[in-house]
This record gives structure tokens, C-alpha cells and sequence, in this order.
DNA sequence: CGGTATCCACAAGGATACTG
DNA sequence: CAGTATCCTTGTGGATACCG
């Protein structure tokens, strides 16, 4: 039995939120990531990204789905309806380059969290003066 | 003399613009390539990026130097203003992740692009019959 | 030269309710 | 269960004109 899907960054608090790399929309890293392990039911998917309606999370899987990042597979159809979705090769060899951009996230992220400190500090200073 | 900016992948039409990966706001990325070679004035900015009207260029501008990943100087204000921009050191370790995310677009475009035409194709198909 | 100010268009995302 | 439909809000970017 696979494991459920933590909800760490997915919290809108979460540091990785700075991220200024993005990949496709709003919720495409986090979609992927969570296909990460194997493939992932449409409710399941909603459980860490409580924060997307469905509406969304349906649009930005099917744009995944476009660039041929994730599958989309009706199974048992007989019984009550089950999708899974799924990463493609081409999906799951876009985890490299989003762990590269993830640590670099990781490795800078305090200096970006200073830097915007810095410049709001800074902007408001200015204005007061 | 610094060599002028070329503007091949500034182009709307640019294999690049299928590009699913993100970094920052749409014209971050394009503004750091642009200041790989050194640092640049706003109106040197202006000639390859001459899609981005003055204020997104500006906000652009303003959001990289937030994140310390630009610096912008003002120089020989007696003279005509004089502003320059230039990444620092933190901006350019980001050239590293965005080099990878680059080079897996490449390497993918094609399989992007065929992706999104079959997905495109078929629904059209979908809707036909 | 290096921007701002003002107004505007559109796409993306969200809330809520409903359905095969 | 796995979505759609409808309507609405917001944010991002753009057009145009003007300023120190």
C-alpha cells in the first residue's frame, strides 16, 4: 500500500512558496510531485491540495495531460467510476531539473527571505523619510 | 565594447515560449539572460525585451532587485541619468538551475510540442464525433 | 534618460452548486 | 467518484500619455 500524501509543502505558509522558479501553473510542481510515487486517484490528489477547487485542479491536470507530462486512465469503469493519473516518462524526467531548481530554492532561500526584508524595509524607510 | 543583445529568443514565436518551467514573473528570466554578459542599462534593456512596455519592464526590475538577485545603480547623476543594472552574485548562481530547466526544454520541446498536438487533435476529435 | 500615472483587457484562479 | 457549470474576483500584464 503506497503512502498518503504529506501536506508540508503544500501549506501556503510553506517557505518553498518564495519559490521564484515556477513550472506550468500554479499547482503543476506540487501535482507532480505528488505523482512522484505512483499514480494518484483524483480524490486522492485533492487531500494535500485542499486549497484548489476542483474546477483548477481538473484545468491543470489536463494541461499536464497536454504536454504529455501525466496520463489519465479510467479503470473499472463497471463499478463506480476510477481515474488515476499518472506521471509519463517525459513527466517523471522533469523531476531532475525541477530538484535542481528546488535546491537551489533550498540553498538560497534565507538570502531571498532577507533580500525582500531588506528592499521592503528599505521602500518603506523611503516613504517615511 | 560590450557586444549588443541579441534578440532570437525574445521573439513571441520562439521555440522557448512553449517553455512550461517559470522563473519569476513572464520576463524574469529573459531580463537575467540579458544580464549575463554584464550589467545593462534600462534602455539597453528595452531593445531586446522591446515587447515589455516601460512599467512591466520596471516591475520586473523591481521585483528581481527585491529578491537580491539584481542590483540597480545609479551613475554620473550630474550628467543625464544613468542606471544600471547587474546581477548579483546571488542572481547569477541562479544562471545554474535555469541552465538545466533550459536544457530539458530542448531536449523536450519536441516531444512537448507533438504532445499538445495529439492531445489538441484528439479533442477535436472528441467534440467532431 | 529612466522612469510614473492612469486606465484597461484578459487570463487565471476561486466559490458554490450541481451531475453522469 | 470524478468531475462540470456558472458566476465572480483578482492579478498580471499592456496601452498610452506624461514627468523630473
Amino acid at each position: 500500500m503506497r503512502e498518503p500524501l504529506r501536506a508540508d509543502m503544500f501549506d501556503e505558509l510553506c517557505p518553498s512558496s518564495l519559490n521564484p522558479v515556477r513550472f506550468g501553473d500554479k499547482w503543476a510542481a506540487l501535482i507532480i510531485r505528488c505523482l512522484e510515487d505512483g499514480p494518484r486517484r483524483f480524490s486522492e490528489l485533492r487531500v494535500p491540495l485542499s486549497r484548489v477547487t476542483p474546477k483548477v485542479l481538473t484545468q491543470s491536470l489536463r494541461a499536464l495531460e497536454r504536454d504529455g507530462l501525466i496520463t489519465r486512465s479510467v479503470l473499472d469503469a463497471r463499478a463506480t467510476l476510477h481515474v488515476e493519473y499518472e506521471l509519463t516518462a517525459l513527466g517523471r524526467s522533469m523531476l531532475e531539473p525541477m530538484a535542481v531548481a528546488c535546491a537551489w530554492v533550498e540553498q538560497h532561500w534565507d538570502q531571498l527571505l532577507n533580500a525582500r526584508e531588506a528592499y521592503d524595509r528599505a521602500i518603506r524607510f523611503d516613504h517615511a523619510g
